[in-house]
DNA sequence: CGCTCAATTTGATCCAGATCAAAGCAAGGC
DNA sequence: GCCTTGCTTTGATCTGGATCAAATTGAGCG
């Protein structure tokens, strides 16, 4: 209504040619000119707020979405009633990309925070892909990536113990944190203790209680949501498990 | 095209038009002259024995891959030392996804048993897909489907009790010889309980006394490789978990 | 301000599954 | 045939993390 509201929405309806997330999102590596191509088909929606379902498992699949600002939770219901957490997705980050499939959502996604999004109606993203040869490799890259970055997270919680998966966990969103220009070792924790259980397969207590562990050992220091990383290389070492056990235990004798 | 052709090769060799797999694998629902188009980018060398490496982790990736006939296990390197397997793939499923994105295999690929593999030069692949939209669609597809598969996978092993994992893995096998053409219920494993433990994140005593057990239960028979499955109800129920206690717990008043 | 309600922390106990250990068994080589 | 070798099974023990329980903190709100 008034020029306020124009300059907010403004904020929000920034054009992918001046968004800061370029380089990590869809336009990475377009042409200026295909970017431009890739924006027309974005729609912008009003922002979501905390609890808000940005889609539910089910629902029939129509488009991709990325998180602008804020972040989002994606998560299924367990047959007896409670939900797994299926993945954390911050800005930069796309949702949606296991419903291309079969057509209709697999799991639900919720915002953890007031969260800006941008939509990308598939069809016509498809469209686009077939007549941009770089846009139709950026779309292969990005579903490969995710693969890459699930196998990745299987491999973790396959051979893990507690303390490596929380240590991973924050080493990722530290790195995640980083690379869209925030601090890597000072954030806050969008999702409860909860969350990060479920979404690493162990009991919200674990999570607390290695939380304070970490802080007990000055590797971290935790205030409610409020996560800082003072030791993030003896995190690293926790990840990179055992094998400095190996390394002074067995000499190779050749 | 003549019928010159030796006629051990030309099974190998079969061309798309003609393979069995051609609903489950990448020419689905595409048009015979483009199925065509992509046979003609198809490299078929020769069988891998038990025991080769189809790619390394950290060779560069040049190719998808597609198990013809046998099976082919992924898997990485623990940083102490021992294997971890990330996969099993049969007949139509396709390897090297996961590397699309940046350019090395992000974990090798060695043969469990006899196989012949159908190779994807990508870039080649990706030209194609550019001209042929449906091609295009369908690796959209392709890829989708792997990550929902992976996102199922980490559900199942974040949230999972020994039994229902080895009970899931086992049904995993049976829909997919199912099909495949082959019997749902009796059916050889061409991985060790090592191989079936590292995948699922349990010791291989455990998967050896679950397969004890379900035996015991006369769910399974199992004798070394070969399984039949029983009651494949009851091998559901275990993964359809707790419902049935909730069931006759709690009656919903309504 | 005090109340409520939810999230978190902390403590105590228990158990599924890992680990250690040893025996059984098919398959290939000589 | 016998020996080796590498699965696989079976048994005994141990432990990390789940579960149960209760106290603590903090935020929102009338």
């Amino acid at each position: 209504m008034t020029e306020k509201n124009v300059i907010s929405l403004d904020k929000i309806k920034v054009a992918c040619r001046d968004c800061s997330l370029s380089t990590l999102c869809l336009p990475m590596g377009l042409r200026p000119e295909d970017v431009d191509r890739l924006d027309a088909i974005v729609k912008r929606n009003r922002p979501l707020q905390r609890g808000d379902n940005l889609f539910r498992a089910g629902e029939p699949f129509r488009s991709l979405y990325v998180v602008k600002t804020g972040a989002v939770k994606t998560f299924t219901q367990t047959n007896d009633g409670d939900e797994q957490v299926v993945g954390f997705h911050l800005p930069g980050e796309v949702l949606g990309l296991d419903a291309i499939q079969d057509g209709s959502h697999g799991c639900s996604a919720r915002a953890l925070e007031t969260t800006a999004i941008c939509e990308l109606p598939f069809e016509r993203l498809e469209d686009l892909s077939s007549n941009i040869p770089s846009l139709q490799h950026q779309m292969f890259r990005l579903l490969s990536k995710e693969i890459s970055h699930e196998a990745e997270m299987m491999a973790l919680l396959g051979r893990c113990t507690a303390e490596e998966c929380v240590a991973s966990f924050l080493l990722s969103l530290s790195e995640r944190f980083r690379r869209r220009g925030f601090s890597a070792t000072d954030f806050f924790l969008s999702m409860s203790r909860q969350e990060i259980g479920s979404y690493l397969g162990l009991a919200l207590e674990t999570v607390s209680r290695l939380f304070t562990r970490f802080q007990e050992d000055e590797i971290l220091k935790v205030e409610r949501k409020h996560v800082q990383i003072l030791d993030i290389e003896r995190l690293r070492a926790m990840v990179t498990h055992q094998v400095h056990l190996e390394a002074h235990r067995a000499h190779p004798s050749t």
